[in-house]
DNA sequence: ATGGTTGTCATACAA
Protein backbone atom coordinates (compact mmCIF):
# COMPACT_ATOMS: atom_id res chain seq x y z
CA UNK A 1 0.00 0.00 0.00
CA UNK A 2 0.54 3.35 0.06
CA UNK A 3 0.13 6.79 1.75
CA UNK A 4 0.43 9.99 0.36
CA UNK A 5 0.86 12.95 1.79
CA UNK A 6 0.01 16.77 0.87
CA UNK A 7 1.15 19.95 1.92
CA UNK A 8 -0.25 23.57 1.02
CA UNK A 9 -0.55 27.26 2.23
CA UNK A 10 -3.87 27.90 1.35
CA UNK A 11 -4.08 31.92 1.99
CA UNK A 12 -7.77 31.61 3.43
CA UNK A 13 -9.32 28.32 2.97
CA UNK A 14 -13.12 30.04 2.94
CA UNK A 15 -11.84 32.19 -0.41
CA UNK A 16 -9.71 29.18 -1.81
CA UNK A 17 -12.18 26.20 -0.74
CA UNK A 18 -13.20 25.71 -4.50
CA UNK A 19 -9.47 25.58 -5.23
CA UNK A 20 -8.98 22.89 -2.32
CA UNK A 21 -11.94 20.86 -3.98
CA UNK A 22 -10.17 20.94 -6.98
CA UNK A 23 -7.02 19.70 -5.47
CA UNK A 24 -8.10 17.13 -3.29
CA UNK A 25 -11.01 15.57 -6.56
CA UNK A 26 -7.76 15.76 -8.56
CA UNK A 27 -5.08 14.28 -6.77
CA UNK A 28 -6.93 12.35 -4.13
CA UNK A 29 -4.40 12.76 -1.48
CA UNK A 30 -4.72 10.86 1.49
CA UNK A 31 -3.86 13.49 4.07
CA UNK A 32 -3.66 17.48 3.06
CA UNK A 33 -2.05 19.98 5.68
CA UNK A 34 -3.28 23.51 5.13
CA UNK A 35 -1.67 26.47 6.54
CA UNK A 36 -2.88 30.19 6.62
CA UNK A 37 -6.24 29.11 6.75
CA UNK A 38 -6.97 32.35 8.26
CA UNK A 39 -10.22 31.33 9.66
CA UNK A 40 -11.59 30.41 12.94
CA UNK A 41 -12.27 26.87 13.79
CA UNK A 42 -16.27 27.38 14.04
CA UNK A 43 -16.20 29.05 10.14
CA UNK A 44 -13.98 26.27 8.84
CA UNK A 45 -15.93 25.06 5.86
CA UNK A 46 -16.17 21.56 6.80
CA UNK A 47 -18.83 19.82 4.51
CA UNK A 48 -16.84 21.05 1.30
CA UNK A 49 -14.10 18.69 2.17
CA UNK A 50 -16.78 15.64 4.04
CA UNK A 51 -18.13 15.42 0.87
CA UNK A 52 -15.40 14.46 -0.95
CA UNK A 53 -14.39 12.06 1.37
CA UNK A 54 -12.33 13.65 3.98
CA UNK A 55 -14.56 13.00 6.70
CA UNK A 56 -11.72 13.23 9.43
CA UNK A 57 -10.47 16.87 9.89
CA UNK A 58 -8.00 18.69 13.15
CA UNK A 59 -8.49 22.50 12.93
CA UNK A 60 -6.30 25.06 14.57
CA UNK A 61 -7.46 28.35 13.47
CA UNK A 62 -7.89 32.03 14.88
CA UNK A 63 -9.67 35.35 13.38
CA UNK A 64 -7.97 37.00 10.55
CA UNK A 65 -4.65 35.37 10.87
CA UNK A 66 -2.13 32.32 10.07
CA UNK A 67 -4.08 29.19 11.21
CA UNK A 68 -3.49 24.86 10.19
CA UNK A 69 -5.33 22.43 9.48
CA UNK A 70 -5.25 19.02 8.56
CA UNK A 71 -7.52 16.97 6.34
CA UNK A 72 -7.81 13.34 6.31
CA UNK A 73 -8.97 10.26 4.48
CA UNK A 74 -8.08 7.84 7.42
CA UNK A 75 -9.28 7.87 10.87
CA UNK A 76 -7.20 9.52 13.30
CA UNK A 77 -7.15 9.25 17.10
CA UNK A 78 -5.36 11.96 18.16
CA UNK A 79 -5.03 15.21 17.53
CA UNK A 80 -2.76 18.06 19.37
CA UNK A 81 -1.27 21.40 18.74
CA UNK A 82 1.75 22.86 20.51
CA UNK A 83 2.97 26.55 21.30
CA UNK A 84 6.07 27.31 20.00
CA UNK A 85 7.68 30.70 21.63
CA UNK A 86 4.94 31.21 23.41
CA UNK A 87 2.49 33.07 21.52
CA UNK A 88 -0.97 31.66 21.29
CA UNK A 89 -0.38 31.83 17.19
CA UNK A 90 -2.48 28.90 15.79
CA UNK A 91 0.70 27.46 13.74
CA UNK A 92 0.93 24.34 14.92
CA UNK A 93 -1.37 20.80 14.75
CA UNK A 94 -0.58 17.28 14.43
CA UNK A 95 -2.73 14.23 14.39
CA UNK A 96 -1.56 10.29 14.72
CA UNK A 97 -3.28 7.92 12.76
CA UNK A 98 -5.51 5.20 13.83
CA UNK A 99 -5.63 1.47 13.32
CA UNK A 100 -7.86 1.71 10.04
CA UNK A 101 -4.99 2.85 8.24
CA UNK A 102 -3.35 -0.40 8.66
CA UNK A 103 0.36 -0.22 7.55
CA UNK A 104 0.64 3.49 8.67
CA UNK A 105 -0.94 3.35 11.98
CA UNK A 106 0.56 5.07 14.35
CA UNK A 107 2.03 7.52 12.26
CA UNK A 108 2.13 11.36 13.13
CA UNK A 109 1.91 13.89 11.24
CA UNK A 110 3.50 17.61 12.16
CA UNK A 111 1.86 20.41 10.18
CA UNK A 112 3.24 23.46 10.80
CA UNK A 113 3.18 27.27 10.15
CA UNK A 114 6.61 28.57 10.85
CA UNK A 115 6.19 32.82 11.21
CA UNK A 116 7.70 34.64 7.79
CA UNK A 117 9.49 37.53 10.15
CA UNK A 118 9.24 40.53 8.38
CA UNK A 119 11.09 42.47 6.37
CA UNK A 120 14.39 43.40 8.08
CA UNK A 121 16.59 40.53 9.02
CA UNK A 122 17.89 41.71 11.84
CA UNK A 123 16.24 40.67 15.84
CA UNK A 124 17.05 43.90 16.85
CA UNK A 125 15.53 45.94 14.68
CA UNK A 126 12.39 43.64 13.68
CA UNK A 127 10.33 41.59 16.75
CA UNK A 128 8.88 39.75 13.67
CA UNK A 129 11.97 38.53 12.72
CA UNK A 130 13.15 37.98 16.35
CA UNK A 131 9.74 35.96 16.97
CA UNK A 132 10.82 33.72 14.09
CA UNK A 133 14.28 33.22 15.43
CA UNK A 134 12.38 32.75 18.74
CA UNK A 135 10.15 30.17 16.77
CA UNK A 136 12.50 28.09 15.47
CA UNK A 137 14.82 27.49 18.73
CA UNK A 138 11.88 26.27 20.07
CA UNK A 139 11.48 23.93 17.40
CA UNK A 140 14.66 22.96 18.37
CA UNK A 141 14.31 22.40 21.74
CA UNK A 142 11.24 20.09 21.40
CA UNK A 143 12.84 18.32 18.51
CA UNK A 144 15.99 17.06 21.21
CA UNK A 145 13.18 16.97 24.27
CA UNK A 146 10.60 14.56 22.41
CA UNK A 147 12.57 13.06 19.51
CA UNK A 148 9.00 13.24 17.58
CA UNK A 149 10.78 10.82 14.65
CA UNK A 150 12.08 8.47 16.75
CA UNK A 151 8.49 6.31 15.61
CA UNK A 152 6.94 7.20 11.92
CA UNK A 153 6.53 10.35 11.52
CA UNK A 154 6.35 13.56 9.35
CA UNK A 155 7.02 16.99 9.51
CA UNK A 156 5.51 19.45 6.98
CA UNK A 157 4.11 22.56 6.49
CA UNK A 158 5.24 26.19 5.21
CA UNK A 159 8.38 26.57 6.97
CA UNK A 160 8.82 30.50 5.33
CA UNK A 161 12.53 29.63 5.15
CA UNK A 162 14.29 28.34 1.53
CA UNK A 163 17.54 26.71 3.44
CA UNK A 164 19.82 25.56 0.14
CA UNK A 165 21.51 27.47 -2.57
CA UNK A 166 19.00 26.37 -5.17
CA UNK A 167 15.27 26.53 -3.02
CA UNK A 168 15.57 30.26 -4.50
CA UNK A 169 16.26 31.96 -7.73
CA UNK A 170 19.57 33.90 -6.83
CA UNK A 171 21.76 32.94 -3.56
CA UNK A 172 23.44 35.99 -3.84
CA UNK A 173 20.92 37.93 -4.10
CA UNK A 174 19.02 36.98 -1.50
CA UNK A 175 21.51 36.18 1.19
CA UNK A 176 20.54 39.20 3.11
CA UNK A 177 16.26 38.38 2.25
CA UNK A 178 14.43 37.39 5.29
CA UNK A 179 13.27 33.32 4.46
CA UNK A 180 17.12 32.69 2.71
CA UNK A 181 19.76 34.52 5.73
CA UNK A 182 22.35 31.90 6.66
CA UNK A 183 21.11 32.46 9.88
CA UNK A 184 17.74 31.38 9.73
CA UNK A 185 18.90 28.27 7.27
CA UNK A 186 21.82 27.51 10.20
CA UNK A 187 18.72 27.18 12.99
CA UNK A 188 16.11 25.22 10.45
CA UNK A 189 19.51 22.89 10.20
CA UNK A 190 19.36 22.59 13.26
CA UNK A 191 15.63 21.70 13.48
CA UNK A 192 16.05 19.07 11.51
CA UNK A 193 18.93 17.83 12.95
CA UNK A 194 17.42 17.73 16.28
CA UNK A 195 15.51 14.90 15.59
CA UNK A 196 16.99 13.64 12.61
CA UNK A 197 14.52 14.29 10.35
CA UNK A 198 14.90 13.70 6.70
CA UNK A 199 14.27 16.18 3.84
CA UNK A 200 11.78 14.00 1.80
CA UNK A 201 12.27 16.76 -1.34
CA UNK A 202 15.82 16.80 -1.93
CA UNK A 203 15.84 13.14 -0.81
CA UNK A 204 14.36 12.67 -4.68
CA UNK A 205 15.40 15.85 -5.87
CA UNK A 206 18.95 16.36 -4.73
CA UNK A 207 20.77 19.72 -5.51
CA UNK A 208 21.42 21.46 -7.82
CA UNK A 209 18.17 21.28 -9.25
CA UNK A 210 16.04 24.27 -8.73
CA UNK A 211 12.96 23.47 -6.19
CA UNK A 212 10.31 26.50 -5.90
CA UNK A 213 6.61 25.86 -4.47
CA UNK A 214 6.20 29.91 -3.78
CA UNK A 215 6.32 32.55 -6.06
CA UNK A 216 5.57 36.25 -4.99
CA UNK A 217 2.03 38.35 -6.14
CA UNK A 218 4.57 40.89 -6.32
CA UNK A 219 5.46 40.01 -10.02
CA UNK A 220 3.57 40.98 -13.13
CA UNK A 221 4.16 37.57 -14.57
CA UNK A 222 5.31 35.14 -11.79
CA UNK A 223 5.83 32.29 -14.60
CA UNK A 224 8.21 34.47 -16.64
CA UNK A 225 10.27 35.97 -14.31
CA UNK A 226 10.35 32.57 -12.04
CA UNK A 227 11.63 34.36 -9.19
CA UNK A 228 10.22 31.49 -6.94
CA UNK A 229 11.50 30.00 -3.10
CA UNK A 230 11.08 26.19 -1.91
CA UNK A 231 9.15 27.48 1.48
CA UNK A 232 7.29 24.69 1.72
CA UNK A 233 8.58 21.16 3.07
CA UNK A 234 8.08 17.71 3.74
CA UNK A 235 10.33 15.93 5.84
CA UNK A 236 10.07 12.26 7.05
CA UNK A 237 11.62 10.53 10.07
CA UNK A 238 14.85 8.48 9.07
CA UNK A 239 13.26 5.30 8.91
CA UNK A 240 11.09 6.14 6.66
CA UNK A 241 13.17 8.09 4.11
CA UNK A 242 14.12 4.28 2.49
CA UNK A 243 10.35 4.14 1.58
CA UNK A 244 9.63 7.48 0.15
CA UNK A 245 8.73 6.97 -3.46
CA UNK A 246 7.96 10.11 -5.24
CA UNK A 247 6.70 13.71 -5.01
CA UNK A 248 4.80 16.48 -7.09
CA UNK A 249 5.00 20.06 -7.23
CA UNK A 250 1.50 21.33 -8.87
CA UNK A 251 3.36 24.31 -10.01
CA UNK A 252 -0.10 24.88 -12.34
CA UNK A 253 -1.62 25.66 -9.35
CA UNK A 254 -0.18 28.95 -9.34
CA UNK A 255 -1.97 29.94 -12.51
CA UNK A 256 -5.23 28.34 -11.22
CA UNK A 257 -7.69 31.09 -10.59
CA UNK A 258 -7.28 33.49 -7.62
CA UNK A 259 -4.21 31.10 -7.23
CA UNK A 260 -2.66 30.95 -3.76
CA UNK A 261 0.85 32.14 -3.35
CA UNK A 262 2.32 28.95 -2.39
CA UNK A 263 1.77 25.57 -4.31
CA UNK A 264 0.86 21.97 -3.39
CA UNK A 265 3.69 19.51 -2.82
CA UNK A 266 2.65 16.02 -2.23
CA UNK A 267 4.75 13.03 -1.66
CA UNK A 268 4.15 9.54 -1.87
CA UNK A 269 5.62 6.75 0.38
CA UNK A 270 4.97 3.47 0.00
CA UNK A 271 4.28 0.57 3.09
C1' DA B 1 17.24 51.84 -4.97
C1' DT B 2 12.29 51.22 -5.03
C1' DG B 3 7.86 49.30 -5.40
C1' DG B 4 5.46 45.84 -6.83
C1' DT B 5 0.06 42.21 -4.69
C1' DT B 6 -3.14 39.91 -1.73
C1' DG B 7 -6.46 38.79 2.35
C1' DT B 8 -8.73 40.20 6.45
C1' DC B 9 -11.17 43.48 8.70
C1' DA B 10 -12.41 48.07 8.97
C1' DT B 11 -8.09 51.03 8.41
C1' DA B 12 -3.84 49.24 8.86
C1' DC B 13 -1.34 45.10 9.11
C1' DA B 14 0.72 40.71 7.89
C1' DA B 15 2.63 38.19 4.37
Amino acid sequence: MSLTIATWNINSVRLRSGLVQKLLTEERPDILCLQETKCPNDCFPLADFRKLGYQHIAMNGQKGYHGVAILSRLPFTSSQSHDFADKSDCRHISITLGKEARKATGFTIHNFYVPAGGDIPDPEQNEKFDHKLRYLEDMIRWGSDHQPASGPAILTGDLNIAPLENDVWSHKQLLDVVSHTPLECEKLGAVMASADWVDAVRHLKPEPERVYTWWSYRSADWAESNRGRRLDHIWTSKQLAANIESLRIIRDARSWERPSDHVPVIIRLSL
